[in-house]
Order: C-alpha cells, then sequence, then structure tokens
DNA sequence: ATCCTAAAGTCAATATAGTTGACATGAGAG
DNA sequence: CTCTCATGTCAACTATATTGACTTTAGGAT
C-alpha cells in the first residue's frame, strides 16, 4: 500500500455516503506516516523495524517471544529486522538473571533517539491535526477510531 | 503490516501524549478493512484487486494509464491484479471509439457487485463508529482525518 | 508508404515483507 | 542424561512492489 511521495489525494465520484471516509483512512494513514517513512528510509531502516523499535521501547526487557506475539508476525519473519537492528547496535539483548532462557531486548541509546525522531515525525502530523479542531475534536476522533480499531 | 485476523490491541506504555492516538490510527486502519479483507481473500482476491474495483467504480471508462497515475503504482504492479480481473470478467476493457490508442476500463455486473460488497464491509464500521459518536463526533473525525491525510 | 509517437503489454532481475516446515542450539529442570 | 522451552537458522514459497529494457498496437504526420 506504500504510494509515491508526491502523489495527491485522486479526487472520485462518491457513490455512497461513506466513501469519502473511507478514501479519508487510507490517505490518513499514509499522511501520518509519509515523514516518519522517509526519516527510516534515510536511517536504512522502514516501517518493520520502527515497529519493533516502538514496542521495545514502551517495554523494556521485553523477550523475543513476547515481540513476536505482540507484532503478530512468525519469529522468521521477525528475525531479519531485529538481526539489522541488534548488528546496528540500536538494540541489546541480554539473558535474563534469572530466566536463563529468554533473552531480553533493551534500546541503546541511538536506538532511543531513532524511534524517538520517527515517531515524533507521526506524532507531529497528529498534534497539528488536533490543534486545528481543539481538544472536543479530538476527543471524538479517538472515540470514533476506538471503535473502529475494536471492530476485530 | 498484515496481522493475525484475531489479533487483539496490545496495551503498551505511554511514553508520549500521542502514542495512543498514534496506535489507535494503526488499529483503525486494520479494524476497517479486516472484514473486508477477509472477504476478498473468500473471492481469491486482494487489496490490490479491490482498489482497481474502487477506483472503476467511480471513473468508469477509466484509461489503464489514469488508472496507474491514481493508483500510484508501476504499469508493471497493476498488470498481474488487472488481468485476473478481466480474466474472472469482473471488469471488461476496449479501445474507445475516438481514442483508440487508450483501452477503457468498466466493471461488469459481477465485478460491481464484488466491489460494492467489499466496500460494504468498510462502510458498515465506519457507519457504527460514526453512529455512535453523533454527527458532530463524525464531522470532527472527518476534518482531523482531511488534516492529516492532506500533510503530503 | 514510412516514420514518429503514445498507450499498452511483456520479460527479467531485484527488493521487501511475509508465510510454513524442518531442524539446530542454548540453558534450565528432572 | 534427557526432556523441554526459548531462541536461532535454513530452505522454499507467496505476494506485492520496484526499475530497466523491449515489443506491440494504433494513430498521426509527412
Amino acid at each position: 500500500m506504500s504510494q509515491a511521495a508526491g502523489l495527491h489525494r485522486a479526487s472520485l465520484e462518491k457513490l455512497h455516503d461513506l466513501d469519502a471516509a473511507l478514501e479519508l483512512m487510507y490517505y490518513g494513514w499514509r499522511g501520518m506516516t509519509l515523514e516518519a517513512d522517509a526519516y527510516l528510509a534515510k536511517q536504512g531502516l522502514s516501517r518493520p523495524h520502527h515497529r519493533i523499535l516502538y514496542v521495545v521501547a514502551r517495554r523494556p526487557d521485553i523477550a523475543i517471544g513476547s515481540l513476536i506475539e505482540i507484532l503478530g508476525v512468525s519469529k522468521q519473519a521477525l528475525n531479519r529486522p531485529l538481526n539489522l537492528l541488534l548488528e546496528r547496535k540500536l538494540l541489546i539483548s541480554q539473558r535474563s538473571p534469572e530466566q536463563h532462557r529468554s533473552k531480553l531486548l533493551r534500546l541503546t541509546g541511538a536506538g532511543q533517539r531513532i524511534e524517538r525522531r520517527a515517531s515524533d515525525h507521526e506524532r507531529k502530523v497528529l498534534r497539528e491535526a488536533f490543534d486545528r479542531v481543539g481538544a472536543p475534536g479530538a476527543a471524538a476522533w479517538m472515540a470514533v477510531m476506538e471503535t473502529i480499531a475494536d471492530n476485530s
């Protein structure tokens, strides 16, 4: 679902009431991630790397198995991006003192910096939009998104 | 960025103010497309096919070059899903009467039906969420999403 | 007729992101 | 010493994309 960076929102006939909203969900996701993806690409990273960094930042000392579960991917799919992050020393892994079976993951300083900067790009876009509609509008946005997200 | 169907929203520490919103964008997109993707998979189709059907439904007699532009993909990337849709007779193509160079695309009855049903799944999720917050909340959601979408 | 161009189609190589299956390693637990 | 759990790795495959090079199809211009 990746698009050329400069691609404008297409203007299509609206066949149904909610077509505009449907299209906004698509372009909204893209709009939020556009700058973050460009920043990550400059670092030689991409979305899967960011997802790993994002989760580990919020769950320091997470085991690899738990990370797999949260991301919802196979361990084989995790392998490549995770190893790159370890090689680049954005993450470190160590056996836990008690649970020697598990390896615990943690961000390094450099990892924290990249995670924060990538996520900052996404939060900046959200902040500008929320500022424009004010607190009640932002709350309504959250309420709508929660209902949609919990559709699963 | 696809996830297992039954995957619950992970509960992560919020490091920043807008982390919750950031995660909602991710899970919102997934929540909206979950049932549509399941329906499409049952038809042996997937997201790229739906995107083609969606656009052609709203731009009958669109030329292939314009479709490429709107979707923002290369013609090689369009080739496979487009040919499948033609083989399955969900789309028909014909040279236009005057502009014989262009091939114009159009949905067949079967194509219209599948496009409508897939999009219905997405619109249903949106409708339920909008109903819950009422018209002002829905308008706020749209306003936020427009600002985010136009970030490009 | 011949040449030029635009639109579409095709072929090959590559990248990314994922899958399943099979098997190996490292480290307690009995 | 063996069993099991967590992790790691190898191979084969699928899907979705890319860029580059080339062909085909059909009109337009001279």
